[in-house]
DNA sequence: GTGGCTGCAAAATGTTTGCACGGAT
DNA sequence: ATCCGTGCAAACATTTTGCAGCCAC
C-alpha cells in the first residue's frame, strides 16, 4: 500500500503550483498534457485525488461547476466571479468559533465550514457598463 | 415569454415544500411520479431551473453532490453530514460584513456568500462508536 | 391560434472504474 | 517477482438539449 511517487503525480502537482489561481481538472490535464503529451485524463484526476488525499493540495468544491484544486493548502475562503468564472482567494480569515458555536448549538460534530463569496471582479464590471 | 404555471411546476414546488430538508432533484422527481407518474425526469430539472430563477425555491450546491433545493429562501447557511450526507439549515445568522468587508478589500463587487459546515450528525457520531 | 411546456431520448459534462500492461521497488 | 500506476475506453451520475406534439393563455 505504498504510494509510489510517479512523473506523471510530480506533473501534476507542479502544474496545480504553477496554474495559482485554482484551476479545474481539465485546466491542469491541458497544462501537463503540454509537456507530457500521452497522459491520460484518468490518470490527472487519480494524482489530484491522491495528492488531496494526502493534504498537498486541497479540493475546492464550487456550487454549479467543476471541482478546483488549489496549492494553498491552509483554511481559507474563497471569491468567486460571476462573469468570467475565475476562482481567487478571499482576504477574510478563517473563523474557527463558527464551528464551537455551531456544533454547541447542534449537536453535530463539525470539523470545519467552506465560505465561498460569489460577485463580479473589476474587470467583468467594466464590462457590464 | 411569459411564464406559465402548469401543473407540473406545481407539483415541483409542492415536492420541495413537502420534503423540506433539501431534497435533490432526483428526490423531488421520486416524490411528483409518486402522484404524478408520466411526469419526465427532465420537466422536473426545468421546472427547478425555473422556481430557482424565479426566487421561489433556492438552489443548493453542495460539494461532490447532486445540487439540492430549498423551501426557505432568505440567506442562511448549511450544515452538511459526511457520514449520511443529510443537509440542514445552521443555526448561525448570515453575516453581510463580510461581503461588504471582502468588498471593500477586493474591489470585487461581492453579492453574496455561501457558507457549509462539514461534519458528523449525532446518529452518524454513534454508528462510528 | 400560438408559443411556451411536456415527454422522450440523446447529448453534454465531469468524474470514476475495469482491464491489461509496463515500470518501479 | 510483486503490485502499483498508467493509458485507454467504457461506465457512471447529473444535468441539459433537440424535437414533435400538446395545452394553457
Amino acid at each position: 500500500m505504498e504510494k509510489r511517487n510517479t512523473v506523471q503525480k510530480q506533473l501534476v502537482l507542479q502544474a496545480v503550483r504553477e496554474l495559482q489561481c485554482h484551476p479545474t481538472a481539465e485546466e491542469v490535464y491541458q497544462r501537463v498534457a503540454a509537456r507530457h503529451p500521452s497522459i491520460s485524463k484518468a490518470t490527472v484526476y487519480r494524482n489530484l485525488n491522491s495528492l488531496a488525499e494526502d493534504g498537498l493540495v486541497r479540493r475546492v468544491a464550487m456550487p454549479d461547476a467543476a471541482d478546483r484544486f488549489d496549492f494553498t493548502v491552509g483554511p481559507h475562503y474563497h471569491i468567486k466571479c460571476a462573469g468570467c468564472g475565475r476562482v481567487i482567494d478571499a482576504p477574510a480569515a478563517y473563523m474557527p468559533r463558527l464551528d464551537a458555536e455551531t456544533e454547541k448549538e447542534t449537536g453535530f460534530r463539525i470539523s470545519r465550514h467552506d465560505l465561498v463569496f460569489e460577485g463580479l471582479c473589476p474587470a467583468c464590471r467594466e464590462k457590464r457598463a
